[in-house]
DNA sequence: AAGGAGATCAACCGCCGTATT
DNA sequence: AAATACGGCGGTTGATCTCCT
């Protein structure tokens, strides 16, 4: 584990800003024969760049799938909210942001969003109000706020087990998926055609497929479906270890899937009718949940709400709006707090 | 107009997980 | 089972740009 740079075996080898020539060449090169292996690209390409920093020039700059500039408002938002729930993993953030890098948002997020959060008083971190956390340290960090918060960070724990699961069966499909591509090989067009998302390991169309389970190309069929048995049982698994109440390991798949596959299908597909089905399904899943979680949930939807409602967008289908998409149906009650002015 | 400070972002670095030998 | 190769990820850096004084 932990081989040494790539570069470091020849010498010699550029680094630093491309040029438009160097771009060029990867661009030709790529357009004519796919990437394949990244480590004899440069030889093969006529560069003298290592491997690495070609896939990256690919990856974040080249791609001709990569849309570029400002973000917008609801980019902002999915940011926001998905990063409370994952934290700093960029590239499952980009994973529901088609044609941004995990790069670019991680940029985004280091030079602008976390910036304004804590402007607003907010902890970039943990998407808490500060205000809470200087209270509990004035409170001597009593038993109860430990608890509500120990139970907090629990929730927020499921959230990324199930999000880590689901991605391990993302892997998993691609990497069928490219087998399958692999077994009959695509036109020469289409080279440049299994790269619809920046940097996740599922093509955004996969993700569309994978979550909204819909108009898939029989293809696919069952890769995904050994996708969603490898999530559902790496869940079921990860349920079993820890706390959900009693649930079983199903219902608790259920639960916790909502508030993952919410993100999912309303950032991929929009908002479906499956989704409500699945909210009325699994709810009362989450009951035992505490107040601190509705609140620290409030808090995001609140923020993206109020963002939302004074934008003209109609992407309220495309980013998650209604607080009983987060929630657990008991704290969907307790969501009209003040929206924060973002 | 000059230059200093802060902001931005492309690119690098080092580590990790997985596949292959 | 161990070693190695490879792709991918997140953190960090440094060159460049923009704004302010």
């Amino acid at each position: 584990m932990g081989r040494s740079p790539c570069c470091e075996k020849e010498a010699g080898l550029k680094k630093g800003p491309w040029t438009p020539e160097e771009d060029q060449k990867l661009l030709a090169y790529i357009e004519q024969h796919g990437h394949g292996c990244w480590r004899s690209l440069p030889t093969k390409a006529g560069l003298r760049r290592c491997g690495k920093s070609c896939r990256l020039r690919w990856t974040n700059y080249l791609r001709p799938d990569i849309k570029r500039g400002k973000f917008t408002l609801q980019e902002e938002q999915t940011i926001i909210q998905l990063h409370a729930l994952l934290g700093n993993r960029w590239s499952a953030i980009a994973t529901h942001l088609p044609k941004r890098t995990d790069n670019e948002i991680k940029n985004y997020w280091n030079t602008h969003l976390k910036k304004r959060l804590a402007r607003m008083g907010i902890d970039p971190v943990t998407h808490k109000p500060r205000v809470d956390a200087d209270a509990d340290v004035a409170a001597g960090g009593g038993a109860a706020g430990g608890g509500a918060r120990s139970r907090a960070a629990a929730h927020l724990s499921h959230t990324a087990q199930w999000e880590s699961a689901r991605l391990e069966a993302e892997a998993r499909l691609a990497r069928e998926a490219k087998l399958r591509a692999l077994a009959s090989p695509p036109p020469a067009t289409a080279a440049l055609s299994g790269v619809d998302s920046p940097t996740s390991t599922l093509s955004f169309s996969e993700s569309a497929l994978f979550g909204a389970g819909s108009a898939a190309p029989d293809i696919h069929g069952a890769a995904r479906a050994a996708a969603v048995q490898a999530v559902q049982s790496s869940y079921g698994e990860a349920c079993q270890e820890h706390h959900f109440g009693g649930a079983t390991a199903e219902t608790s798949f259920a639960g916790a899937g909502t508030l993952a596959g919410v993100l999912l299908d309303c950032s991929v597909t929009g908002a479906d009718q499956r989704f409500a089905e699945r909210t009325e399904a699994c709810s009362g899943e989450l009951q035992g949940e505490d107040d601190d979680d509705k609140g620290y949930w409030n808090s995001i939807l609140n923020m993206v709400n109020s963002s939302m409602s004074s934008s003209s967008s109609s992407l309220t289908s495309e980013v998650v709006t209604d607080t009983e998409m987060f929630l657990p149906a008991t704290a969907a009650a307790a969501a009209s707090a003040t929206p924060v002015e973002f």
